[in-house]
DNA sequence: AGCACGCCGACT
DNA sequence: GTCGGCGTGCTC
């Protein structure tokens, strides 16, 4: 009987792919090893195996495999069920989830190598210039890979060169598949074994004596060893012997010292395990047996502590009491890029038993995390990471903390799969009986909602560590102040004057404007104009500081304009502000002071975050001003002002969730001041100082607006009563993605009828040249998930066979956010 | 998604 | 006349 194998292909296809296998394949192989498989007529994939079984396909003959890469699964079992249910939930393929899933040294593809044909004797008058260049480097080199031709020939499209050669039988290629994770080795060095004998030592130290670094080197290696018993690393023996690589290079020659190399994890913390874990304060005990208690019936529980209450603390007492038992650990952030603070906490309590997971890893760092995690190691217990640490294959999970619960970053927008890693990674605690802890000043309505539902357990947190008050928030209505003239730019006198009070009492303060750049349109005076995007519904916004003109779509840039494309009157201004117009005007307005900026622009990098985080912990800013990032979970000692430069912009965006996401926003900057025992300030600048939201901000009343809110969703057919799904048609010309998506709505409604809205074009109907169009699918609580993405599904695959659509791309979003 | 195949415009 | 643009269809 012949064996045959189900694969997963990293491509976005839906479908299995059965490969065939011998005898000896079928009883190595499990479910979750790797495989290479030729896949369509050239290339060769890293295949992940679903399924082994002996039913031959019906209608093709099963190409076999290339060979196995594995020699144990490095998929779990449940991870495989979790992937399944992601695209099943998600509404996209397995394949997709296994590229986000694993790290990106075991997804392999082939690469073109190119060769030079021994076999033709080559009439080089026939080559053309580009083909002789490539003929020559052959001659000089063994092998070429298609970026080297690239390089050669200078252009990007070089698969007709090649085939040219191919024909003329100047070269052959070959698709070759290579392992990316190389595992890290360190060079030991120990005492070779002709010398174990004490006599033979001793006769090799007296034959030494006109070698007296070597016989040092020697001498500091016996030292090592009887201090610690440990393995000798070279670098480590050429540093305490004072000697160099050349006296050990010598020894390990002249066969006295033997090298060999060890496999090493390339990320260690270092540091000491120092801090003892907080004594937690009264009500901080009090949330924490109320967590507990809560585990002991509901699989998830929903912390809803202030900001500055010191939920981390709570966090540390659950993670200890899971490691005490064991279990592993998953902390997940919204952001890692701007937690350097709160990883630096967690290190001080768990030290190496702490490891941290993000894309900003490399590829072999990654796969080590992945290991260790796979193998229950130590230094895996708790693992920290942002959205794709949920992919890691967990054994024996315990605890899942998900920390700013309410950040829409933990869903993933763009590409496919597009999860929420908050409520995937409850499924994933459910696969281990493993608990979950939402954490959040200001959870999200859905987790609210959950929680008041009783679905979830609800633990508050009302008051602040240390019992620092929560800050005083007021707002300023900046209508009036224009009319009385008591602005000075974007500032109103109020809020100059706050910041004033603050420097004089050396504390710091926090500006936040959601927009960067200098202004957000450029206009002309004369005739109106300003200039867009060429490849984008959107006007440029001003950069003064390198005094350009972009796009923060696609990214299109030019030099600012000396005069007005249109009508060439040179009178130019701008509309509409952004952080580096803030920045320019306090530069002004307190020139003695230091005014710093956090936005995308000034934290390019790896180190961009830190190095505006440090200076300002460091009190080397006193004003930073700052788009959205700086509400995420920073923790200044010394701020005593928080000023919002114009709360209508959050306001006004057209999305069912704006107004909790600017309550939201609002929060988390404004827990930034006052951390300490004075009481912080905020200033909110508003032109509508009435508006419901913003006065539930100024007093703090999360639950007044959860019922506003929640009262809304529910008569406007939103989530939590409702679920959503987005369907998305993109293509470059607009009456294709306006014919298709009417085609598309027509047949949804005729099933979904008025629970389909649209198709609407979005606020910015056009993104690097290709046209947006979208569809809601409103899905009501008694309706079959399942059943109605089966139709959607449905409907899809029927669109797909029209040929006059062919081309748009259709993007399904569920649980859009 | 890749990639090959196949059909039309703009250049040596 | 060729080169190379992109639309179309297939991948076990």
């Amino acid at each position: 009987m012949p064996y045959f194998i189900d694969v997963i292909l990293p491509v976005p296809l839906d479908k299995e792919f059965t490969y065939s296998i011998n005898k000896n394949e079928a009883a190595f192989l499990k479910p979750g090893m790797r495989v290479a498989v030729q896949f369509g007529k050239t290339k060769v994939y890293a295949a992940l195996v679903s399924k082994i079984h002996q039913n031959p396909p019906q209608i093709y003959e099963a190409k076999e495999i290339e060979h196995i890469l594995d020699e144990s699964p490095i998929v779990t079992d449940s991870q495989l069920e979790l992937w399944s249910w992601i695209a099943q939930y998600y509404m996209c393929t397995r394949g997709e989830v296994m590229r986000a899933a694993l790290p990106s040294a075991f997804l392999l593809e082939s690469e073109t190598i190119i060769f030079k044909n021994e076999q033709t004797k080559v009439n080089e008058s026939v080559l053309k210039d580009d083909e002789f260049m490539i003929y020559e480097a052959l001659q000089h080199q063994s092998l070429l890979r298609i970026q080297e031709v690239m390089n050669i020939v200078s252009k990007k499209n070089v698969l007709p060169v090649i085939k040219r050669l191919l024909e003329k039988d100047v070269i052959t290629v070959q698709e070759e598949i290579y392992e990316q994770y190389k595992p890290k080795l360190v060079r030991y060095v120990k005492l070779h074994s002709n010398y174990s004998e004490e006599g033979a030592l001793r006769l090799l130290l007296d034959s030494m004596t006109r070698a007296p670094k070597q016989r040092e080197a020697l001498m500091q290696l016996f030292m090592l060893q009887a201090n610690s018993n440990k393995p000798v690393k070279v670098e480590e023996l050429v540093k305490k012997s004072n000697s160099s690589s050349a006296v050990i290079r010598t020894l390990i020659d002249k066969n006295i010292l033997l090298e060999y190399n060890l496999q090493t994890d390339r990320v260690q913390y270092e540091g000491e395990q120092k801090v003892e874990t907080k004594e937690l304060n009264t009500y901080q005990n009090k949330a924490l047996d109320e967590i507990n208690d809560s585990f002991l019936e509901k699989e998830v529980c929903l912390l809803h502590g202030v900001t500055s209450s010191g939920k981390t603390e709570i966090y540390v007492q659950l993670i200890e009491k899971t490691i005490q038992e064991e279990k592993q650990v998953l902390y997940l952030l919204p952001e890692i890029a701007l937690t350097t603070q709160l990883i630096a906490r967690l290190q001080e309590y768990f030290g190496e038993k702490l490891t941290v997971y993000h894309s900003k890893y490399s590829v072999n760092e990654r796969v080590e995390a992945w290991n260790n995690v796979k193998n229950k190691k130590n230094k895996a217990q708790i693992i920290i990471g942002a959205r794709s640490a949920i992919f890691l294959p967990f054994v024996d999970l315990g605890l899942v903390i998900v920390d700013e619960e309410h950040e829409s970053t933990f869903k993933q927008y763009d590409p496919a799969p597009r999860y929420h890693a908050r409520d995937t990674a409850i499924v994933l605690a459910k696969m281990f009986s493993a608990k979950v802890l939402l954490g959040s000043a200001t959870p999200a309505l859905e987790t609210y909602y959950n929680a008041k539902s009783e679905k979830y357990g609800l633990v508050e947190l009302t008051r602040r560590f240390g019992n620092v008050l929560m800050p005083e928030i007021n707002l300023v209505d900046i209508k009036t102040k224009y009319k009385k003239r008591e602005m000075t730019g974007h500032f109103s006198d109020t809020l100059l004057e706050g910041i004033q009070h603050a420097l004089k009492e050396g504390e710091q303060v926090i500006l936040f404007q959601n927009r960067r750049g200098y202004s957000p349109v450029v206009e002309c005076n004369t005739c109106g104009h300003s200039p867009q995007c060429p490849n984008c519904d959107v006007s440029l916004t001003f950069h003064s500081h390198r005094n350009q003109l972009r796009c923060h779509y696609c990214g299109y840039t030019i030099a600012m304009l000396q005069q007005c494309m249109a009508c060439g009157s040179s009178e130019l201004s701008t509309k509409g502000f952004g952080t580096e117009q803030i920045e320019k005007e306090l530069e002004e307005l307190f020139p003695e002071h230091t005014i710093g900026r956090m936005d995308q622009d000034t934290t390019r990098g790896k180190h961009g975050y830190e190095r505006i985080i440090n200076r300002f912990e460091n009190g080397e800013i006193d004003i930073l001003v700052g788009t959205q990032m700086l509400s995420k979970g920073l923790d200044f000692r010394n701020v005593s002002l928080v000023g919002i430069m114009n709360a209508d912009n959050l306001l006004n965006f057209p999305d069912f969730r704006a107004h909790e996401r600017s309550f939201q926003l609002m929060q988390q900057v404004s827990g930034r001041a006052g951390r300490t025992q004075k009481r912080g300030k905020v200033l909110i600048q508003t032109y509508n100082p009435f508006h419901q939201i913003l006065q539930q901000v100024s007093v703090n009343d999360y639950l007044g607006m959860y019922k506003d809110q929640i009262e809304e969703r529910h008569q406007y057919k939103y989530p939590p009563f409702f679920r959503i799904v987005k369907i998305t048609g993109k293509h470059k010309d607009y009456n294709k993605v306006n014919d298709a998506m009417n085609w598309l709505v027509k047949s949804l409604r005729n099933v979904f009828a008025e629970n389909v809205l649209g198709p609407e074009f979005p606020p910015i109907s056009r993104i690097r040249n290709q046209y947006h169009k979208n569809i809601l699918i409103k899905i009501p609580q008694k309706q079959s998930l399942a059943k109605t993405k089966e139709v959607i599904k449905r409907i899809h695959n029927s669109f797909k066979s029209i040929k006059e659509f062919s081309g748009v791309r259709i993007i399904i979003n569920v649980d859009n956010y």
